[in-house]
DNA sequence: AAAGATTGAACCCTCAATCTTG
DNA sequence: CAAGATTGAGGGTTCAATCTTT
């Protein structure tokens, strides 16, 4: 009979496998990403809603919900990208204390550069070998983990918490 | 019509729902260890094999393989946890290219401490909210992912490579 | 030449201050 | 005081050398 405090061996096998998916899928998109794109993931995540954001402007505070960051994060990734010349910050005219992120017309091509071919490897690596039904399960699943996470911790990490829907 | 080469709905929201799941999990089992254990998940991974091995003793070489890491991230992690009194390294006997890594009494008691809370972590927040038919439909989820991943890429970064079974 | 291992540089992420403005 | 934003320190990860031994 099994430990009810440790993991059986269907348990374990499906843990490990998730975990090696995880870290081969994640490997596979930032190789690509770099290779095709000369973008980092940090660089996708963030150039994705700011492309669509209007004016292709956002503040930080509204960057982080989006993407699920803490400002700390955010800065310091928005600081490599400044160098590199993907964003500009200027400051905010209705907040003082604020600031406006907003894409270069060098992002601006990055981003429209990179997006088929990161599409199409997501498509190749992960969703195009998954039924309808197991997208539907994996949708399901991940939401009661969320919850779960919410619940317990109190916190919504995600984007859209509970202050700004 | 859906577009192809995009995505449609559902798979965007599965794309999204698993995305966030997974960072909201990393961080919550990140969190756990650091607060119960004082490790880094990077500890915790290498602890567990090194742990389990005869003798509690590694060469770099089998616990890359053990865990899929190049060596180099191996040797990184290395210098920070013999800093930290986790574990030595010693001459390899048989080879001398090479070297030994050997649990310290202070690791071994770390990784069993750790143990009982990080699996029950693990239960709470993801392997709990399962059912029996979802384990194996993961399961086989992620057999498939890293069957194309390996075949495309001509790579097997997990462990087991073809060379050592 | 190939395998085992290490190193330095560059990037990424988290945490704890800090500073300014509402 | 709370919110917006930034910074510095320290750990983690990847890549391209490098060095030694097989």
């Amino acid at each position: 009979m099994p430990d009810p405090r440790g993991l059986d061996e269907r348990e374990k096998r499906m843990w490990h496998a998730f975990h090696d998916m995880r870290r081969r899928l994640d490997t596979s998109l930032d190789q690509q990403l770099a290779r095709d794109a000369a973008l980092s993931a940090a660089d996708h995540q963030l150039l994705v809603p700011l492309f669509e954001a209007p004016d292709q402007r956002l503040r930080p505070r509204d960057l982080c919900r989006a993407v699920g960051w803490d400002r700390s994060r955010l800065s310091h990734q928005m600081r490599r990208m400044e160098q590199r010349g993907l964003v500009s910050r200027e400051e905010c005219c209705t907040d003082a204390r604020g600031t406006v992120i907003r894409l270069t017309e060098e992002g601006r091509q990055a981003i429209q550069a990179a997006e088929p071919g990161h599409v199409e490897t997501v498509r190749r690596y992960f969703i195009d070998l998954l039924s309808p039904e197991e997208v539907d399960a994996l949708t399901s699943i991940a939401q009661r983990v969320l919850e779960r996470i919410t619940r317990d911790t109190g916190v919504d990490g995600g984007p859209c918490g509970p202050s700004d829907c």
